[in-house]
DNA sequence: AAAAGTATGTAACTTATGTTACTGTTTTTA
DNA sequence: TAAAAACAGTAACATAAGTTACATACTTTT
């Protein structure tokens, strides 16, 4: 196990933490769609992303979903390490987009490594800053996109994280994920197709303009 | 200066700290509508706000900006900290909301308290927590609200840090903070007027349903 | 292979929001 | 004090997005 966590956090941190890691933490693998944390969920414990990828979704009261954004390898929860610190109820879910490795660290160590180690406390001050700048981004779309262009970015950040210029995808799920209606995305997909952007297949998009 | 600097932040900090903070900081004052920070801007210092109120603002590409939300005596700007670490530019813009006192801190310090004071280290992460709720808060409002809840709860926010029912604001004001248009936010008002939840006067509104 | 379920396309319509244009009033400036 | 600027009200229209309804094609189940 150690040689993964080396392979993606060895640049971060030094080896007596990482050591300290691989002793206090649990390797977990789970498939696609995998729920981690749901709204409301008390979090005993900070996911450390090794491979994959996890969606971030926030509801409203109505139940309806947005996607806010995806984290990544080298990544970790932001609002894992607000919530183990005050106690405090999840304000979001995680799903896995793709296959995902990751380690479980238990909140006790999340603040004692603060005090102890420097590179531990960068990472999650640099964690806490990359969350909010991809909130920030979050808010740019929502306000200053239209429908065709956050569909599109959708996508691309889609395939992105997938590492895959086909998106295996409904367009049912796409509405979910942008909190709209399932005709409106049709009507504005088969738009992003006409003007070459992207190809549609059942269950599938391929974009053409990455 | 220690005085007002005890009152409101003696129950988070020990002495110590509150006298290393009395003697790095410089106490400032400034009057409303006053720019602390601009999008691009390289922070030198971050700021703990004494009194007053200050309005976070975010800016897309061709200058159309948008409120993201007020912080209050008690809070610091979490993009600062953000900023401060990584050398980075600031993300967004703060402005003055109401005539205010704060206490502008060196950056090296708050990277040096964070090892050498647990209550300072809290303080830096429940900001950034209290922060990202906000955030998310933010999202909320503009993916869920309809344009005349937003434009009420934009009255109550502004009421609530200005310690007033009646806002001294123009139509067109509240166009800018919300992203819309001065035609959009004159129709809604009047209907919010109509409903009974608020009272209309030439540059100023009373909420009537706080 | 028939039936049921799922995915997509599209027309017709409604609603929310944005835009243009013009009004009258109040406040500020020359 | 006359002119200009700022503020607010409103009508008429344009556009983006949401809704309803239905058709068709593909996939899975029976």
């Amino acid at each position: 196990m150690i040689k993964e966590l080396k392979e993606n956090y060895g640049y971060l941190f030094e080896d007596s933490l990482l050591m300290e890691i691989n002793s206090v933490g649990t390797f977990k693998e789970m498939p696609e769609g995998f729920q981690l944390i749901d709204i409301g969920d008390y979090i005993k414990s900070m996911p450390l992303l090794i491979s994959g990828a996890i969606k971030i979704m926030r509801e409203d009261n109505k139940g309806d979903e947005l996607l806010l954004y995806f984290i990544e390898r080298g990544d970790t929860c932001a609002m894992t390490l607000s919530c183990c610190m005050g106690q405090k109820k999840s304000e979001i879910r995680a799903i896995t987009e793709t296959p995902t490795k990751l380690i479980m660290i238990p909140v006790e160590k999340m603040s004692e490594w603060m005090g102890k180690y420097k590179s531990w406390q960068n990472f999650i001050l640099q964690s806490y800053h990359d969350r909010m700048t991809e909130l920030l981004e979050a808010i740019d779309t929502i306000a200053f996109l239209k429908m065709e262009d956050r569909i599109f970015k959708y996508l691309r950040d889609k395939a992105m994280v997938n590492h895959n210029e086909v998106i295996l995808v409904t367009h049912q799920q796409i509405a979910f994920d942008l909190h709209t209606s399932r005709v409106v995305i049709s009507r504005l997909l088969k738009s992003l197709e006409i003007e070459g952007k992207i190809q549609l297949f059942r269950n599938s998009i391929k974009i053409l303009d990455l």
